[in-house]
DNA sequence: GTTGCGATGAAATAACGTAACATCTATATC
DNA sequence: GATATAGATGTTACGTTATTTCATCGCAAC
């Protein structure tokens, strides 16, 4: 496992590879990378944290990117299909995707103190839902996972 | 496992026991299972299926037991909080617990299709995430589970 | 050059959720 | 029984999240 995100490290290569990643993937699929989903992107990737759509958009409208919510909402859209982001659920706020080469099943970490979210690979499944599904005759073709507490930053000061 | 929803059952005695359940156990914790409780657990278990708050709303409205937005949220809040219901963070809705008695961390088999939802115990998520969250130093206090796809019944006909 | 398609701009509205405050009701205590 | 208390409800207003719809633009294919 390399769950980064609590940890320290150099964020800066974070953002760059998280750009040239999207950018590659975005060419090799003729998939347009415009600026307004190329700002999304970095404006996620800027903080392993999630942001909602609105606070999203505050941002585009300072910088003159658009001022209306649909124009946040597509660009997230487009990363989410794709695969640049992730939607958590449980905040109605999207994060940057933290695996951008593997088609992945995400997980995720929520840190309720500091807002911190780290993403986790989670291989199909394959654990009790899994069996849960087959046995049930179920088919997955998408699932939610989100654990929310406390970051080993946060557990030491406060918090429990 | 007994993932019922998805399977053929008496569905009259889902409602009577879950009803029951939840009485029993206000009684014995001091509880007020007052009759906007008692009604929105009543519709959550009329079908095995996330409700949003605004269609229970609806409902109680018709009935003469509220009309206003809070009347419904505070009703789901106390039933999600003593564990009668769960919320569908994939939905913005809610479901009547299937598993009252005890102690547990849901997750749920949701069908596209037919809007069916399933509950499946996951014992306190010691798979992979658990794995993740002990490695990175995370504290889990909460689980959001939610897998989404075809129920048995919807896979024949159509869908996938 | 025109046709077609995907991306943007913009307005309006829908859907989901909460804050705040007044009022009422059921106990518990005296 | 009167009174104090805590919890439940009624109501207004508002805040946040998300979508629908239609017009326009830019670019590439034909
Ligand atoms: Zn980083
Ligand atoms: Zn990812
Ligand atoms: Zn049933
Ligand atoms: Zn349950």
């Amino acid at each position: 496992m390399d769950t980064l995100a609590f940890d320290r490290h150099d964020h800066r290569s974070c953002i760059a590879a998280g750009v040239a990643q999207a950018e590659a993937q975005c060419a090799s699929a003729g998939l347009q990378f415009t600026p307004v989903r190329r700002r999304v992107l970095e404006i996620l990737l800027a903080g392993h944290r999630a942001m909602g759509a609105y606070d999203i958009l505050e941002v585009l409208r300072e910088e003159g990117l658009g001022s209306q919510p649909p124009v946040a909402y597509r660009a997230l859209d487009f990363l989410v299909s794709n695969g640049f982001a992730h939607k958590i659920e449980r905040l109605n706020a999207f994060v940057a995707c933290s695996h951008m080469t593997e088609d992945h099943a995400p997980a995720f970490l929520i840190c309720r103190a500091c807002g911190s979210v780290a993403e986790a690979e989670i291989r199909l499944e394959r654990g009790r839902l899994g069996e849960a599904a087959a046995q049930a005759g179920f088919t997955i073709e998408r699932t939610v996972v989100e654990a929310e507490g406390l970051c080993p930053n946060c557990a030491e000061g406060r918090g429990a």
